[in-house]
RNA sequence: CGGGCUGUGGCGCAGUUUGGUAGCGCGCUUCGUUCGGGACGAAGAGGUCCCGGGUUCAAGUCCCGGCAGCCCGACCA
């Protein structure tokens, strides 16, 4: 199956340590900043060549053909066709799509001796549309998915966590072709299934998570999370049902606006010089960081001109500006910056409440509808007010849910109290309907003869970042632990011949058993150097192979070799002359 | 893009304050002793001290200018 398949680049079933390309780091490097990092570097898998780019050394290769190698046999089950696209493009497919702008200097960009613009592909929507669209042009040709598992290169703003925010990256590309969104629809659940099953298999714990919404609107799109305290990407899961979602995504069960009279002294002014800021009006007056009203100033491109807008959440709570701008779509929303407020001194930074009447549109989260009044600005520097009442001392004009969730949170479906985690993105579905088709030109003929743009999934996977997942999982004090699906040999077997007379009869009884091991079909990574029994057992847990074989002087006399799992740390004895066997049992 | 830190042998670091011809640990080579959890001794190899310019009799060290790397931040009033 997926072991030593004709496109494992470590078809080599075996390696001797004393000629295996590594050399394994006793000290740690001094820029590895996980502990995932840390040890692909000591353990000689990966080696840095520039900031954001690793070389990958035989034992790295291996890893990373395994995943590979699941990748390819769950997509093919799918029904999927790999491929392989350039990775050197054209700038000019970029234009046609706007991509080239959209990118920016994210985008690694290069020219060629006629001065033609060129880019080591990020990504690769452009390119396969327009391969579809000159191959394709009926219904009867769709729906098919295509695949790649090829090189991409991003000039990340800063590179980090070794090869988990790395410039160039190994990544499994896929895009389908269909003639509708059902068709469509279906094909992403069935890639979506995939997906799960190649995590699962890399002995990743993961899950997926709703993302948030492209900025055309209307594309669903799912992310799959390796659950990871260095993950950078927070997401919103419910323990009772299977809601989860990012962060940027994430819902809560509306709560109810308290939508009455509330019984409030006349809103009043009060000094607080010196003091912009939630926190520090909190502790000026005595009281909680929820009783302050928040107010986020926004600038909105409407169709005659800028207007400006507020956002309301209580002082405790963060806006999601995601879902501030789903709220305000199609118009763009920004944040006024330092500049903006610094062009316009009405605005007092830190000391701003809603009743100000430079706002145009006044947008509040449901919890503002509070049977209290609120400490929030006075719009005037070193003020703030009291008892400020909805309806009374100022208007909102919609009701939305605006702030960003939180543990705790009520469960959009369910209602339970949701959990925060973070999670590093190892995968991302997205039906991403048209937005390539319609301007390269991606079209077909339906049955009745009219043209109609294809509509398209995209479906990612970072190959090269799930090994650095699965090792940021999978790892103890002495070092790496590979699930059995990834370990790039099965067994380690190290010989300790030891002193004197029997030396040469345990070093030839570890020679047979390697070469027996090698005929019944077991990948193993045989220590015959001569080096002490510590460096040996050192370098095995730092390498991290399922299973320990150890040969011995004393087993030897007794006819056992010794084996250790090195997930558990257990030991038992094998008898010598039965190995293969026993360790398939 | 802003702030901070750092560039010295393969890796980890000292030396820079106070200029004087480069050192430690690990790793590597050779020999000997050792041999079940990173052994010991002895002898060695290996360095454009990030790059360029300047000051000086003399620059790893001082000055100027670059480059690279790492960390933090880059909207929450």
């Amino acid at each position: 199956m997926g072991r030593g398949g004709a496109r494992d680049a470590g078809s080599l079933r075996l390696m001797r340590m004393s000629a295996l390309f590594l050399r394994t780091l006793r000290d740690d490097p001094a820029d590895a900043d996980t502990d995932g990092h840390r040890l692909l570097l000591r353990a000689g898998l990966i080696r840095r060549v520039a900031s954001g780019v690793y070389a990958w050394l035989p034992l790295g290769r291996r890893v990373l053909s395994r995943v590979e190698q699941i990748v390819r046999e769950e997509m093919d089950a799918t029904g999927a066709q790999e491929l392989t696209l350039p990775i050197l493009q054209p700038l000019d497919l970029w234009a046609r799509s706007g991509r080239d702008a959209a990118y920016g200097p994210l985008m690694f960009r290069l020219h060629d001796r006629k001065e033609a613009g060129f880019c080591l592909s990020p990504t690769a929507e452009e390119v396969i549309t327009t391969l579809v669209a000159s191959e394709y042009s009926s219904y009867r040709d769709l729906p098919v998915t295509l695949y790649q598992i090829n090189w991409k290169y991003r000039d990340e703003l800063r590179p980090r966590f070794g090869l988990l925010r790395s410039r160039e990256f190994l990544m499994k590309d896929a895009y389908s072709f269909h003639a509708d969104a059902e068709d469509l629809q279906r094909t992403y659940e069935e890639l979506s299934d995939a997906y799960g099953r190649i995590f699962t298999r890399c002995g990743l714990t993961w899950r997926a998570v709703e993302a948030q919404a492209g900025e055309m609107g209307g594309d669903t799109s799912q992310e799959f999370m390796a659950v990871a305290a260095v993950g950078e990407d927070d997401f919103v899961w419910c323990p009772s049902c299977d809601y989860a979602a990012n962060v940027e995504a994430a819902k809560r069960r509306s709560p109810d606006r308290h939508d009455g009279t509330v019984d409030a002294p006349a809103m009043t002014v009060i000094d607080t010089p010196g003091l912009p800021g939630i926190a520090a009006v909190s502790e000026h007056l005595g009281v909680p960081e929820s009783a302050l009203l928040k107010c986020i100033v926004v600038a909105i491109d409407g169709d005659d001109g800028p207007r400006l807008g507020a956002a309301l959440v209580p002082g405790d709570r963060e806006v999601n500006e995601f879902a501030l701008a789903r709220a305000l779509a199609p118009h763009a929303v920004r944040l006024l910056d330092d500049d903006d407020f610094a062009a316009r001194p009405e605005l007092p930074r830190g000391y701003l409440g809603p009743h100000h009447p430079a706002f145009d549109v006044v947008l509040a989260d449901p919890t503002v509808d509070a049977d209290h009044g609120w400490v929030t600005g006075a719009n005037e520097a070193d003020r703030h007010v009291r008892d400020a009442v909805v309806s009374r001392d100022f208007q909102v004009d919609q009701w939305v849910d605006l702030v960003s969730v939180a543990p705790g949170d009520p469960c959009p479906r369910c209602g339970s109290a949701l959990a925060v985690d973070r999670g590093i993105e190892v995968g991302h579905v997205f039906q991403i309907g048209t937005k390539y088709s319609e301007p390269l030109d991606a079209r077909y003929q339906d049955d009745a003869g009219d043209q109609h743009p294809m509509v398209m999934g995209c479906y990612g996977i970072g190959v090269s970042r799930i090994v650095a997942a699965v090792v940021e999982e999978h790892h103890d004090d002495g070092g790496l632990v590979w699930p059995a699906a990834l370990a790039p040999y099965g067994v380690h077997l190290v010989v300790l011949p030891g002193r004197g007379e029997s030396g040469e009869a345990v070093r030839a009884a570890a020679e047979q058993l390697y070469d027996t091991l090698q005929r019944a079909g077991i990948e193993v990574l045989y220590d015959d150097r001569d080096a002490s029994p510590g460096v040996k057992f050192a370098d095995a847990d730092l390498l991290g192979l399922p299973v320990r074989l150890t040969l011995g002087a004393k087993g030897f006399a007794r006819g056992i070799v010794e084996r250790r799992r090195r997930a558990t740390g257990v030991d038992d004895e094998l008898p010598l002359d039965g190995v293969p066997a026993a360790l398939r049992a």
